[in-house]
DNA sequence: TCAACTTCCGAACAATCTGTTCTATAGTTA
DNA sequence: TAACTATAGAACAGATTGTTCGGAAGTTGA
């Protein structure tokens, strides 16, 4: 449609990125992000009720990156070596495709926002994913919490790996992780 | 000493913590704080700088608390069956303890700093129990690793309890916990 | 190209919140 | 009782917010 439309949503979520770069989420203002922005003020109240509104939408535009479909090898069974840990590795992969975004983020106090919108697409994933009986000793546990388990341990891991500045290898997280949890799917 | 002093602080963090239940963190005001609290404005001024610095202070008190020392059994190796689930059942405890507050705390926006707060304290407390090479696939793990895993999972799993609203019994957090991670201690 | 439509700009505004300063009052301690 | 300390609360300057409005400029479709 109007290509102004969009330039402005970008240029609004390029100032919101910059800012928390250098300004902590509570003390950037709107009047800052305006400015940063190079619009106008109404401009930007025509687009955003405030600066949490800019704030989820940009959340939402990574979290949804970051989970997209893996493609068709993402029906693959959680249980079978090689292919979990590609498809662990395939999420961080897309998490570090956002490494400025995602480490302004994760340091800022609205890290709270971008986890919670992760783990309830994890959960969901998850969900799918694990078996409906777990072997072994995990037969035991709750279903549901191995699940909430899995999201949030991976997630914990993630974002570590991400506030540490992405510098070991995807690879080796997933190796990492999956040396913790293993365990629950193999007896 | 002066007892007005005191009276003052639990005054605040009262008022803090009762407007939190109510509303949410970044909409609460220094102005309503200071009428809640039922104190001069000067008053609150004198004793804090800001609303942040009153979050930090609650969430320090509640942090030192829930991770107070256990009693003489706290030095108990990690990978014995009972006295680890007796460790984690005696955290999650002193957890609802605070039940009130943490319940205002980890619905807010400001759920992130008890979580910094706690973590941190986790990861010191578990670094001086686990022993220094895991048994069996998980010596394969970097310990400092292993160390923030479980600090972060334990986490994860204790605010999802408080969050849910603290209905499960500790022994079973505990156990589910225990079967999820105990892999990394027993071969 | 022209006209209708959409978006943007930016000034101006009232309302609110912040953090400080100051004076007077009242509780505390020795 | 005298010296000290904490509080109340008014007043203030400065900053931020969210809205309104008229005019400028970009976009679309005929």
């Amino acid at each position: 449609m109007d290509r102004r439309f969009d330039r402005t949503e970008r240029a609004i979520a390029n100032a919101f990125m910059e800012l928390l770069g250098t300004t902590r989420y509570a003390a950037i203002t709107t009047s800052a992000l305006i400015e940063r922005a190079g619009i106008g003020r109404s401009t930007f109240y025509a687009h955003y009720h405030s600066k949490d509104d800019v704030l989820q939408a940009v959340v939402t535009s990574i979290c949804n990156h970051v989970l997209s479909p893996a493609g068709p090898e993402s029906r693959h069974d959680f249980s079978g070596r090689h292919s979990s840990e590609a498809l662990i590795e395939h999420t961080l992969l897309h998490l570090r495709e956002r490494e400025s975004g995602i480490r302004a983020l994760v340091f800022s106090e609205s890290a709270d926002v971008l986890a919670r919108c992760l783990r309830e697409q994890l959960i969901e994933h998850i969900e799918t994913m694990l078996p409906p009986l777990l072997p072994g000793n995990a037969g035991r546990m709750d279903r549901t919490f191995a699940v909430k388990f899995l999201a949030g341990s991976f997630l914990d891991t993630a974002l570590r790996w991400a506030r540490d500045g992405f510098v070991e290898a995807p690879a080796h997280i997933a190796e990492q992780y999956l040396l913790a949890v293993r365990p629950m799917f193999r007896a």
